[in-house]
RNA sequence: GCCCCCGUAGCCCAACCGGCAGAGGCAGGCCCCUUAAAAGGGUCCCAGUGUGGGUUCGAAUCCCACCGGGGGCACCA
């Protein structure tokens, strides 16, 4: 039992070539590479034949994996790869049969799930211990330097937040995805570096924990570990020495060390990038740098330097309006607050509240977050949002004077050529400048409509105010009738001095801009509509285009109206128009041009227990001071109540309250931080989730470093700039995959840390992702029954009307089928655990991938799986005895048509693969087993046709394929190579047939020598007997040969 | 309201740069194997590409309009 009945040598077909490494490599010429048979293979530039040979990959287990420290992975599972020992017994490859009961007594050796699950646990086993997954590094504890090649590949998922309910057969997609990818890549000679982790800290543990006192650390430990197993069972080739969770203790620790990186950074306007703060403290001590209130450095007290430093820093403390959620009990980023003004995570009403917060000034990094995208390998529509977010837009920011007031209202206005037409203006309610403006009384004349019927300014402003805060966003933008009031004050037009008057509205925000707007009804709609409800003039300054009847213009046109003494701009453009007019208000000191961004600085602070401590004491003048790098990490202490305080949702009043600000013990400290011994005391806010995310993909790089966060040279292998990319390569991850519900929140952050990191010389990278790709998501049916309830999904019977309808039952009752997520609340989760237990996970593999493209989402349909078991049970029929558990493979020559079909087969997998079309790789690989059961299933099939696809499957299913690999005679894993590589001779048939069109219609066939010219095929088309009758002795008005494809005869 | 993406067989999906609409799977019909069963073997069937125009010798593919589905943004000055 311990050999295959076939010799183990290896093909005698000389006509396969094979790419990379590996055991039956032989070479009758050149090997060309993929890229031979025409693939695109663009993103993946290979020339597989000079790669170095993995030494890891074949030979003996990597001595630092099997059972040390290293691998702290499936550490559970190692006692059963004892069991198997399959790193000291290499031939053992013949399948051991399976107790499962389920296969014909007479047929042991059947490809089932009892036999899958054999075989993968003892492949899953050998890789593990032999570290076939490994990737090397330039340096370092890895360092490899014979198995560094030049293609390397960094793969990366967006890491999982291990929730307690585990994986459904929707999560993995993408996974297996990117491990098809590795798979393939390392086969053709690429070195993969291709790893997973966890985004462990955030909300669910800690609410578990608050309410059953189990500590968030445990509950997550548990939750990885399940993970772990989960994703295991699925055969994914990751490095798992490389794992990482962000709660770890080691890894927060490099967390606190970026952060106190940033913290110790400020952006220099002048050369656009951050620059170390001990530099900007140098420029104001040696007075090159003038301090804000004009005084010399020195003669600032040591606390109002620091203030003043503090102020520029890219981690800072800020007093401002933030989202205060009262029934998280914590403050919110912008990112997390839905449009409708609630918590992204448990819909909690979020108010907006003056509260002291930490802050990142993502904002000095807008234009280049908006610039780089171009230099990305990006999704559009990523791309679009996150330049919807940043919201740049260009124009002119203009003081308008008000009478007995010393500050001008400054507007931002992205039409500054439309001043002319400026009518009126308006102030957010919150604007500072509304109380100094209000004057004592209405003016005399003053329309009825603007006062809000109260007796004053100041009571009509207040009352206005009140009614304001009292509407929620949802108010807000439901009923978008615009409401108003005058503040009786009236500010001058800088172009023509004309008095005009001065309102607060709530349809201008605090948040953009400069919180007051220009108002320019016959040019804006939004202004339209209010000049309307309040009787104010409205003067057009673009000459609309003809047959315009609309309200306000906001196209293009030439100015009218628009002129003073000094400047006309009648009969200019808009474009012109805005550059004249801004020339015309800078030279007067007016205003000048601007460039306005929606993106706020990030709010970086959490009142939450699970999250990072901030790096950051508190001394006696009440001042932040940074932690020096040897008191890192951080760590959390172990308190007795994990829980915010949380209010009343509705409570906005409230003070937050982080659960830290409770262990008294941790927060009150004696540090000697170099001015002699100190009591200080510990920030008690925590980082929001998304820090961890920040940066975890350079941990994985070298997650054994102790002295640094990552080597440089190894970050530069893995994710350095590549010239051959061009000299716009930012560098980064080779390929990103994960949803698209991370298209600003998290891509952002990580992209900002990413450039910091950069401009302060710690990476060599400009971007963090050169190349993003969404995956797709796996949807799945629900089944609602007359009352609306679920009904389990696994029970709900299909059944078919005698009138062809189609309709669902459940226990007889008819359901109602949704369709839509897949969860717990809707009674239709399906696990890849059942999947592997009913199927085994190479069934499950291959039935994601075949179901169509990466990014295309579809449903889930158990129903379908049986396909995939069905082609792999073929497959190994094909090639194994189902009696003996013997290859039955023949020596046997192919003939022409079989080399064609593996031919094709293998030119087309290549390009499938590379462009990460799985489903039609898939169909191909099903095609040429087709061919093969058709040609050779009763006799066995040629092994020169059975390794390739062997090779073929592996990406998909390499449980499987190792398994029929070893089975063919080979001792090594086929995870390195080789690969088949397709012989053209093979891919260009003989003769071609045409159809022949006329008039766009095919009418008939003609076979002609693959090599005829255009002329011969004319000619033959011409001659064809059914042509000619319907040619009927007319010329001809043109032919249209198309080599290779057909030829139109147009009559 | 604005912007983006997608509509091909009963279902999921193929079709390279405009060139014969069909690779693959599911479901369905029939036949075979089997004591029986199917997660066995074989074979067959089904659409003319959401609708209407246009460009072209030729359109699933390019352009325009509309319909349907999904997503994003939403008083951003």
């Amino acid at each position: 039992m311990a050999t295959s009945a076939t010799p183990a040598s290896t093909s005698s077909e000389p006509r396969i070539r094979w790419s990379g490494s590996g055991t039956a490599t032989r070479v009758g010429e050149p090997d060309r590479g993929p890229t031979a048979t025409g693939a695109t293979l663009d993103r993946w530039p290979t020339d597989s034949s000079s790669r170095p040979r993995r030494t890891s990959s074949t030979g003996a287990a990597d001595p630092s994996c099997p059972s040390g420290r290293g691998v702290f992975w499936f550490s559970g599972r190692l006692e059963t790869s004892q069991e198997w020992d399959m790193s000291t017994d290499t031939t053992a490859a013949v399948p051991r049969r399976a107790d499962g009961g389920a296969d014909d007594a007479a047929l042991p050796y059947r490809y089932g799930a009892p036999l899958a699950a054999e075989i993968e646990r003892r492949w899953q086993d050998r890789w593990a211990a032999e570290g076939t997954f490994h990737a090397p590094n330039p340096s370092g504890p890895w360092a490899d330097p014979a198995g560094i090649g030049g293609d390397k590949v960094y793969l990366l998922d967006m890491f999982p937040y291990p929730s307690g309910s585990g994986l459904h057969v929707g999560h993995p997609l993408g996974f297996i995805g990117t491990d098809v990818l590795g798979r393939y890549l390392r086969m053709t000679g690429h070195t993969v570096l291709h790893a997973m982790g966890f985004d462990a800290f955030g909300l669910p543990a800690e609410q578990y924990a608050v309410q059953t006192g189990t500590h968030p650390r445990t509950t997550t430990e548990d939750n990885i570990r399940r993970y772990k197993a989960q994703l295991r069972q699925l055969g994914l080739g990751h490095d798992e020495r490389r794992s990482v969770a962000t709660t770890d203790v080691e890894f927060y620790r490099w967390t606190q060390w970026i952060f106190l990186q940033i913290y110790n950074s400020w952006y220099d306007e002048a050369q656009q990038k951050a620059r170390p703060i001990a530099e900007l403290e140098a420029e104001y001590a040696a007075g090159t740098r003038p301090t804000p209130d004009e005084r010399s450095w020195g003669e600032l007290t040591s606390v109002e330097q620091r203030g003043v430093v503090d102020s520029h820093r890219l981690a800072y403390i800020s007093e401002a309006p933030v989202n205060w959620c009262p029934g998280l009990g914590t403050v919110l980023a912008n990112e997390e607050v839905t449009a409708d003004g609630r918590s992204e995570r448990g819909n909690f009403p979020v108010f907006r509240r003056s509260l002291k917060q930490w802050m990142m000034r993502i904002t000095a990094y807008a234009d280049r977050l908006v610039a780089d995208l171009d230099r990305l390998d990006w999704p559009d529509s990523v791309k679009a949002m996150q330049r919807n977010w940043i919201g740049r837009s260009e124009g002119a920011q203009v003081r308008f004077p008000v009478a007995g007031v010393g500050t001008p209202i400054e507007v931002f206005t992205t039409r500054p050529d439309t001043l002319f037409g400026a009518t009126y203006m308006v102030l957010a309610p919150e604007h500072p400048l509304v109380d100094a403006i209000t004057p004592e009384a209405w003016p005399s004349d003053v329309d009825a409509r603007w006062t809000g019927g109260a007796a004053t300014p100041a009571e009509a402003v207040a009352a206005y105010r009140d009614a304001a805060a009292r509407k929620s966003e949802l108010d807000r933008q439901e009923n978008r009738e615009k409401t108003g009031v005058f503040t009786g004050a009236y500010a001058t037009n800088p172009v023509n001095g004309q008095p005009i008057p001065v309102f607060v509205a709530d349809y201008v925000l605090m948040g953009y801009g400069t919180g007051a707007i220009m108002a320019v009804p016959a040019q804006d709609q939004r202004d339209w509509d209010f000049a309307t409800a309040f009787g104010l003039p409205i003067v057009r300054t673009v000459q609309p285009s003809e047959g315009w009847d609309g309200e306000a213009y906001t196209g293009d046109g030439p100015a009218i109206n628009s002129a003073n003494d000094e400047i006309s701009l009648d009969g200019l453009g808009v474009g012109e128009a805005k550059r004249a007019i801004t020339d015309w208000l800078s030279a007067r000191g007016g205003g000048e041009s601007v460039v306005q961004y929606k993106l706020r600085d990030w709010l970086f602070s959490r009142q939450r227990y699970w999250g990072e401590p901030f790096p950051i004491v508190w001394d006696a003048d009440g001042m932040p001071v940074a932690l020096p790098d040897d008191q890192l990490p951080v760590e959390l202490p172990e308190i007795d109540d994990y829980s915010p305080k949380t209010y009343a949702p509705e409570a906005a009043d409230t003070e937050p309250e982080p659960p830290l600000s409770r262990a008294s013990e941790w927060v009150e400290v004696d540090l000697d931080l170099g001015a002699g011994p100190q009591h200080y005391r510990r920030e008690t806010n925590t980082m929001p989730q998304w820090a961890g995310s920040c940066w975890y993909y350079l941990r994985y790089l070298d997650p054994e470093n102790e002295e640094r966060f990552v080597d440089p040279e190894v970050e530069q292998y893995w994710l350095g700039k590549d010239p051959a990319r061009g000299p716009a390569d930012p560098g980064g991850v080779d390929l990103y995959v994960g949803g698209v519900e991370h298209a600003v929140l998290h891509l952002l952050y990580a992209r900002f840390w990413h450039k910091v990191l950069y401009d302060l010389g710690q990476v060599s990278s400009e971007e963090p992702f050169r190349r993003l790709f969404n995956q797709g998501y796996i949807q799945a049916f629900a089944y609602t029954d007359a009352r609306g309830a679920y009904a389990p999904a696994e029970e709900v019977v299909e059944s078919t009307a005698p009138d062809g309808t189609v309709g669902f039952t459940w226990n007889g009752q008819p359901v109602r089928r949704e369709y839509g997520k897949m969860g717990k609340s809707l009674r239709n989760v399906v696990t890849p655990d059942e999947m592997c237990e009913r199927y085994g996970a190479d069934t499950f593999r291959l039935y994601e991938m075949s179901t169509g493209p990466m990014d295309v989402s579809r449903p889930w349909s158990t129903r379908d799986v049986v396909g995939s078991q069905r082609f792999l049970q073929r497959v190994w029929r094909n090639l194994v005895d189902e009696r003996t558990g013997e290859a039955r493979v023949t020596d046997a020559e192919p003939d022409v048509e079989t080399l064609r079909a593996l031919h094709r087969a293998i030119a087309g997998v290549h390009t499938d693969f590379a462009a990460l079309h799985y489903n039609t790789a898939a169909a191909k690989l099903i095609e040429l087993n087709n061919h093969l059961t058709k040609t050779y299933g009763s006799t066995g099939v040629p092994r020169s046709v059975a390794e390739p696809l062997v090779l073929m499957m592996a990406p998909l299913t390499p449980h499987v394929a190792e398994e029929l690999w070893a089975l063919l005679g080979h001792e090594g894993s086929l995870a390195h190579g080789p690969f088949p590589v397709a012989d053209e001779q093979y891919l260009v048939a003989e003769t071609v047939e045409y159809p022949i069109q006329v008039n766009g219609k095919v009418r008939s066939r003609i076979v002609v020598p693959a090599d005829a010219g255009i002329a011969t095929v004319e000619a033959a088309a011409l001659a064809e007997e059914k042509v000619v009758g319907l040619l009927d002795g007319r010329e001809p008005r043109k032919v249209i040969v198309v080599p290779g494809r057909l030829v139109n005869v147009v009559v």
